[in-house]
RNA sequence: UCCUCGGUAGCUCAGCUGGUAGAGCAAGCGGCUGUUAACCGCUGGGUCGUAGGUUCGAGUCCUACCCGGGGAGCCA
């Protein structure tokens, strides 16, 4: 890695220093580690240590008898989450949990750490997030994290190869993108700023540009939503395509997603196992995804004696009962008007309706994406902008955009977390990201 | 904002129709040579969320408030 290997960090004759992931490439060779302590067990003349780097836990295993009376007892006697520098010979051996383990000549505490708050039993999640900066040292988070990692990273290289422009959105916006969310207000010099709550619109403004943008970076809601899918600061990644249509928007979804889904199963399979996801229902993932229309989902909830009134957005409940009647992901199309953005194009089959789309999770993980076709037309889109209320002056460089060579254009939104969430199999969002913001949490 | 569940040891929880506070884990000490959240023994550890009220007596019953979990609304 970078410009020192492995075992140029040793001095001359001594034993290379190496990794928890590396160490199936030194079976029988003398190596040092350097973690912390994930955890010990000992008997009188034994001791296994859990040894932690943060690539790997690996089992250290020192006999009183060939290590000597005071290194035996340092280390039986060394605090979880010590930090610690060990040397052995790696030894392959199926009772030590990984396959390989370490056959100890020295032990080192290079930091003792006091009491470790989190311990080996059960803990309630507000503890846990209480201890978040320690408890990222469990093999849970840990796993999430990792495959929170391997999404971003996939994702843009994803858009990288269909020659997209990444675009970052400002996160200081001057008024409400959309006007119906809360926003967080802060005061910015004489006046006031909001915290974005989409780069949709400054989406657009590139891909008239650039063509094909996208961005991903933190999206900010005041929402008081005190539920599993929702977090206050939150990732979104939104691709927005100029000269495209609502079917376009549909498929480069079901691309992406499908090809993130690709990635993650090839490259975090151990991460996946330890979160026991049954890997069957990620594999079945591939376009093309079912598409219904609006229309098409009020019949399938009526069917399954769940009513809904023509006009209203679904429920949680409604969302998880129309993606278990499917083994894929589904997009819902065709919203009445009034359940979407004022932005939104019309239906020109039905002026009722708007070119909008969701795509719902499977296993009741929600919406993960709302998107669909913006309107071009400049005069429906003014009388949009007052129909709902919002200050014209606010969206004059927004309406400028339909003022100098306006097209067809589409794009989606996507919750980064919601995504990690449904293919982690994690009951709430706040375990995909590293830091969480909620309604009432500020901290760590 | 509304609905619902909860707050007892550092952590996870038990505590019945009201009768002076318990377990497991963690911590400390001791034992054990192959453990897998090791096991066995001993020790220390409490303003029962807060404030009132009922009662001879409240962790337990009543009222108000505070804090947290889940859900609704809103959304990704």
């Amino acid at each position: 890695m970078l410009h020192r290997k492995d075992s140029d960090l040793g001095g001359a004759g001594e034993p290379p220093v190496v990794t928890v992931g590396s160490l199936d490439r030194y079976d029988g060779k003398v190596v040092r580690l350097r973690g912390w302590l994930y955890q010990g067990r000992s008997s009188g003349k034994i001791a296994f240590l859990m040894l932690r780097d943060g690539t790997g836990i690996v089992q250290c295993v020192a006999g009183r008898a060939d290590v000597g009376d005071e290194m035996f007892d340092t280390a039986r006697h060394a605090t979880r989450e010590s930090a610690i520098e060990v040397t052995g010979a790696v030894k392959k051996d199926d009772r030590a949990p990984g396959g390989f383990e370490l056959l100890l000549s020295a032990f080192d505490v290079v930091s003792a750490a006091a009491e470790f708050p989190i311990g080996k039993k059960s803990h309630g999640t507000s503890f846990l997030m209480d201890h978040r900066h320690l408890w990222l040292r469990s093999k849970r988070p840990h796993a999430i994290l990792r495959i929170r990692s391997t999404v971003s990273l996939a994702i843009r290289s994803f858009f990288d190869r269909e020659g997209f422009t990444l675009l970052d959105a400002p996160i200081f916006t001057p008024a409400a993108c959309e006007g119906t969310s809360t926003l967080f207000e802060t005061d910015y010099f004489d006046t006031k700023a909001y915290l974005t709550q989409s780069g949709q619109l400054y989406m657009e403004a590139g891909a008239m540009a650039f063509r094909k943008v996208y961005c991903f970076g933190p999206t900010f809601r005041a929402e008081k939503s005190k539920t599993r899918r929702h977090l206050t600061e939150f990732w979104m990644l939104e691709p927005e395509m100029a000269y495209a249509d609502l079917d376009d928007a549909v498929e480069l979804a079901e691309h992406m997603v499908t090809d993130v889904t690709r990635v993650v199963l090839d490259r975090n399979a151990a991460d996946l196992e330890l979160l026991e996801r049954d890997r069957s229902k990620l594999e079945a993932i591939a376009p093309p995804f079912p598409r219904i229309t609006y229309d098409e989902a009020l019949a399938i909830l009526a069917e399954k004696g769940m009513a809904v009134k023509w006009g209203d957005d679904f429920g949680g409940d409604d969302e998880t009962v129309l993606a278990e009647s499917f083994d894929k992901p589904v997009f819902v199309w065709k919203w009445p008007k009034e359940a979407k953005a004022f932005y939104m194009k019309s239906d020109p089959d039905d002026d009722r309706y708007v070119l909008g789309v969701d795509l719902l999770a499977p296993e009741g993980y929600g919406e993960i994406i709302g998107g669909g076709e913006r309107t071009d037309d400049l005069a429906y889109l003014e009388k949009q902008i007052d129909a709902h209320g919002l200050e014209p002056e606010s969206f004059a460089w927004y309406t400028d955009l339909r003022r100098y060579g306006s097209v067809p254009h589409s794009g989606f939104g996507m919750g980064l977390e919601r995504f990690v969430g449904w293919l982690c199999g994690t009951h709430h969002v706040r375990e995909t990201i590293p830091f969480p913001r909620t309604i009432n949490r500020l901290y760590p």
